[in-house]
RNA sequence: GUGAGCGUAGUUCAAUGGUAGAGCCCUGGAUUGUGGUUCCAGUUGUUGGGGGUUCGAGUCCCCUCGCUCACCCCA
């Protein structure tokens, strides 16, 4: 085992045949995202330490302990994106979308960094599969964006995710709760845990999704931020649990859903799955009307979702892999005194009619490339010896059911293509052992 | 950043402190132009790295690196 290079810790390599199953799940979010009209917005990896902590909030944690910023040869601090809403705001502010036709929708798909610990469902580098929509502050826009996330999912197959909604309300509506909450648990200070302790004065919201059992016990009778919605929030939050409920869409209310970056307003979900062990959080997301403006843009109201498509991939349902297994190619082999540069030809020519093949470019036995033909996965041969040549066809043999025949040359691309082909094969004497096995 | 578990061939795993092995995979072959099953042959290791104990360490001890899972937090 050579040490010489290993993955960067936290990164891992895609392989075939998997990444035909990322590309699949990528063409499905396309498929409906551009149903509902959403085009696709590539960003760079890279941007100004400054866009994340302006946007994301300097007390997240995101900010706090898990960026991965350094220094560029100018000593500029340059932060790998580890999320893409900031750079999606920041790109509609830079290009001027403002002034396209409102409202603007995007979606990505790429990679982002987040320097943490690895485990089950958590990399330094991850993949994100999101869409925003700019500039409609709408309560429906709320739940069209939820229907397209759902009608999403539903298409990969899944069944049984739990979809968490919650309001964290306006900013005047978390600024009362969050002077009640403090009012509340700092007679109860003592018995927080340490983290709690620090987010009491960073950012107390977030003590209320702490996992500690003693955390849990000190907000029994806690105030609910629901108590604390202005009117113009609690209304916005009716609405959008109304359209959800017209549409029939199953979701649960999770009061105590909070998330973690600092720009969300009003709607905020996240959806859930069991079998990703500690980290089951597969999609988050929620509205953020402030951040435009916070990035100089106006005040443009936004929302979006981000899905983890590394922890999506983990529970995939089988029936959506089963659907998009690879074709199986075909191998096309030179025999006896004729060069694999025929087979090469034959192959390109095939090529040229949108047939997948191989081409045996070394000279061995037949029954070695028949072999390794075998293993290859291939379920068909095409054989090319001197009968051949000097006949103008081909020899076909489907690996599957042993079944051979000879085909015209011209008439190859035509067999290849079609569903039942060794039907459409003239019949011929099968081949030398002939007898089927399966 | 904290804690726990684990590091032996490409892979899955063996090896009472006494010569580092097996299955799978991979490559070739079993006479003429035919795969899968079978048979034969072959390649692969600084036992993660370093130090210590010992006549002798894959095995025991220390350090280090890596991987995995969990905490924190999140996708």
């Amino acid at each position: 085992m050579s040490e010489s290079y290993r993955r960067v810790k936290g990164t891992r390599d895609l392989l075939p045949p998997e990444t035909a199953v990322w590309a699949a799940v990528e063409a499905t979010a396309r498929s409906v995202f551009g149903r509902y009209a959403y085009r696709e917005i590539r960003t760079p990896i890279i941007e100004h330490t400054e866009l994340f902590v302006r946007s994301v909030g300097e007390s997240t944690d995101i900010v706090g302990k898990e960026m991965y910023t350094f220094a560029d040869r100018k000593g500029r601090s340059l932060t790998l994106r580890p999320e893409s809403t900031a750079s999606v705001a920041r790109a509609f502010v830079e290009n001027g979308m403002t002034s396209w036709p409102q409202p603007v929708k995007l979606f990505y798909i790429g990679p982002q960094f987040r320097y943490e610990r690895p485990q089950k469902g958590r990399y330094r580098q991850f993949h994100q599969i999101g869409a925003e929509l700019l500039g409609d502050a709408s309560p429906l826009a709320d739940v069209e964006l939820l229907l397209m996330l759902n009608r999403f999912l539903q298409e990969l197959g899944f069944e049984d995710l739990v979809v968490l909604v919650n309001t964290v309300g306006d900013e005047a509506s978390r600024q009362a709760y969050r002077a009640s909450l403090v009012g509340f648990l700092t007679p109860r200070r003592d018995a927080l845990s340490e983290d709690s302790q620090r987010r009491l004065e960073s950012n107390p919201l977030r003590i209320l999704d702490s996992k500690s059992p003693g955390d849990r016990e000190q907000l029994e009778g806690a105030p609910e931020l629901h108590d604390s919605l202005t009117p113009e929030a609690r209304e916005h939050f009716d609405q959008v649990r109304a359209g959800l409920d017209a549409q029939g869409m199953a979701y649960r209310v999770e009061n105590r859903l909070v998330r973690g970056l600092d720009y969300y307003t009003h709607t905020v979900f996240e959806i859930v799955s069991e079998g990703l062990g500690a980290q089951d959080a597969l999609v988050g997301g929620g509205r953020y009307d402030g951040l435009v403006a916070a990035l100089g843009g106006g005040a443009v109201p936004g929302i979006g979702f981000a899905i983890g498509e590394d922890r999506l991939l983990d529970v995939l349902p089988e029936s959506f892999q089963r659907r998009f297994v690879p074709a199986s190619p075909t191998t096309v082999v030179a025999v006896g005194e004729v060069s694999p540069m025929a087979a090469l030809a034959l192959a390109e020519e095939l090529r040229s009619q949108g047939v997948e093949c191989i081409a045996e470019l070394t000279t061995r036995s037949l029954k070695s490339s028949m072999k390794r033909a075998d293993r290859h996965g291939v379920e068909r041969v095409l054989l090319l010896g001197e009968e051949e040549m000097e006949s103008g066809r081909v020899t076909l043999r489907d690996l599957r059911s042993g079944r051979q025949g000879v085909v015209l040359r011209d008439r190859l691309a035509a067999v290849l293509t079609s569903d039942d082909f060794y039907e459409i094969v003239n019949p011929g004497p099968s081949g030398p052992e002939g007898e089927e096995e399966r």
